[in-house]
RNA sequence: GUGGUCGUAGCUCAGCUGGUUAGAGCAUCAGAUUGUGGUUCUGAGGGUCGCGGGUUCGAAUCCCGUCUUCCACCCCA
């Protein structure tokens, strides 16, 4: 054999096996998704590198896949711009893959302005790339699958949002914890301690409190300008204990006569008394020290984790205010969450949370014993299709052995056996694979029979 | 992007400080069983040891490069 084949850094092949699985949570997803109104759109993989770069930070614009321009693209650069990186790539690149989904869609929004029916509900499942470094549970390629409401800046979206995030949990029968905050409050915050342009900064410090501990957290902060008193300053806030609405309050104390600390203050209340009122099932705690989201969030934040696995967040989302504003359309305020399909499938893999119909394809199988037997049944495939039952029929005339190990490993519950002494009887032999018993019933009748036994792993 | 790590049959791995023809289990295929699978028995096929270079009489083993995997940072789904 040649030099074997294979795929990019961080890309995967999906078997049938995985396919089963990731469509289950895929329409288990949409399912949701149409539940509250949402409706999809897609948009293309590639968009024009104008649209992407400037959204995401350095570090985003890092991770860009770029694409060369076709053709001899060389040819028509000039000598002083392939001296550097940053004039060179601008001749030679002006298409790059999609980061996320996000701002794609607030293209499309701005693009299709006059057209789209305000507020605009929709929800994208899509792939993004990103030239990311490949970890478990990180990815160059993964799906999406994205929820946006836009055009309406009513704090009943984002409850709404999280309440979806339930639903498709508790389908998916995953634990999870979803956590919340505002970008107002830590702005607020950043206000209080006197450094109001060191946002992100504190932001992406403090988030990092239950990974490497208070100390490095106040490390990092002077190490970003933030005097000790500053630091100071913020140590009751880290360490914030009690009920949500004992957090509030204690926050109203420290940033509430600061604009925008109190603004942030009132829409977390407002936001948690709808929860209360939606009885959400999973936990949902206000957590001051999560800020990560893209540089775009303005109001709420969510993150969603697993609790019985240790994975990175599996669903995460905000509040955005001028998304669109970049593209000449100010003023329209968007909310949204993202669900990570791809560390939502590695969850449930760890805990085994895929149900048999999940992975279950063909329902019924006939064996094939020859050319006029197989003839025999094809009349009944198609009345059993017809009725909406997975039904296929062995191609060849192999031997019984071969032909019932393949319905073995393909998990596929019933096989329906005809040769010549059933033909001549107007008879099948049915056989349940688990248990290994048959029956024989008229031909008249299996059609009836079999949807009986099946209607319990429908 | 920075630092580290791994790579031997389809899969999981052995292979001592370089030394005959590179092994095992599982999987695959064939037969025992020409109309009965998931259990058993017998046998077979399958590897330029990630790829490229170097050191050596001799390299899976040592060195360099490269690709891939995983990990930490960065960032994130």
């Amino acid at each position: 054999m040649a030099q074997k084949p294979a795929i990019p850094k961080g890309t995967r092949d999906f078997d049938p096996d995985v396919m089963a699985r990731r469509d289950y949570i895929f329409s288990t997803i949409k399912e949701v998704f149409k539940l509250y109104g949402f409706e999809p759109i897609e948009t293309p993989a590639m968009e024009n590198l104008s649209t992407l770069t400037g959204k995401y930070g350095d570090e985003g614009d890092k991770l860009l896949f770029r694409i060369l321009n076709s053709g001899d693209f060389l040819s028509d650069v000039k000598e002083p711009d392939k001296q550097s990186f940053e004039t060179l790539g601008q001749k030679i690149s002006e298409k790059g893959l999609r980061y996320d989904l996000t701002v794609p869609f607030a293209r499309f929004v701005v693009q299709y302005r006059n057209e789209i029916n305000f507020p605009f509900k929709r929800y994208q499942i899509q792939p993004v790339w990103r030239a990311d470094r490949p970890q478990k549970g990180r990815y160059r390629e993964f799906y999406q699958c994205d929820v946006d409401v836009v055009g309406s800046d009513a704090l009943i979206n984002e409850a709404e949002l999280v309440q979806l995030v339930d639903d498709v949990f508790k389908r998916l029968n995953i634990n999870v914890v979803t956590k919340i905050n505002n970008r107002k409050v830590l702005a607020g915050l950043a206000e209080y301690i006197g450094k109001p342009e060191a946002l992100i900064d504190i932001t992406v410090a403090i988030d990092k409190l239950d990974k490497i501990g208070i100390d490095q957290v106040n490390a990092e902060l002077s190490e970003k300008g933030l005097s000790d008193k500053a630091v100071e300053l913020l140590q009751p806030v880290l360490f914030m204990e009690g009920s949500t609405t004992e957090k509030l309050d204690m926050l109203e104390k420290l940033i509430g006569h600061i604009a925008i600390g109190s603004k942030g203050i009132t829409e977390l209340r407002q936001l948690f008394t709808y929860l209360y009122n939606m009885k959400i099932a999973m936990p949902v705690e206000l957590d001051l020290t999560l800020a990560r989201g893209l540089n775009y969030y303005t109001g709420a934040i969510f993150e969603v984790k697993a609790t019985d696995v240790p994975m990175g967040s599996i669903c995460g989302g905000g509040r955005y205010d001028n998304l669109t504003g970049v593209f000449g359309m100010p003023d329209v305020s968007g909310v949204g969450i993202s669900f990570g399909a791809d560390r939502i499938y590695d969850v449930m893999q760890n805990l085994e949370l895929f149900p048999d119909k999940a992975i279950q394809s063909t329902q019924i199988i006939f064996l094939n014993f020859g050319e006029k037997e197989m003839t025999y049944c094809l009349p009944f495939l198609k009345e059993l299709r017809a009725k909406g039952f997975r039904v296929e029929i062995f191609p060849d005339a192999a031997k019984i052995k071969k032909q019932l190990r393949y319905t073995d490993q393909k998990r596929i519950p019933i096989a329906v056996m005809a040769g010549e002494s059933e033909m001549a009887a107007n008879q099948f032999t049915v056989k349940q694979m688990q248990s290994g018993e048959q029956i024989t019933v008229d031909a008249e009748t299996l059609v009836e029979k079999l949807g009986e036994s099946l209607k319990d792993r429908l």
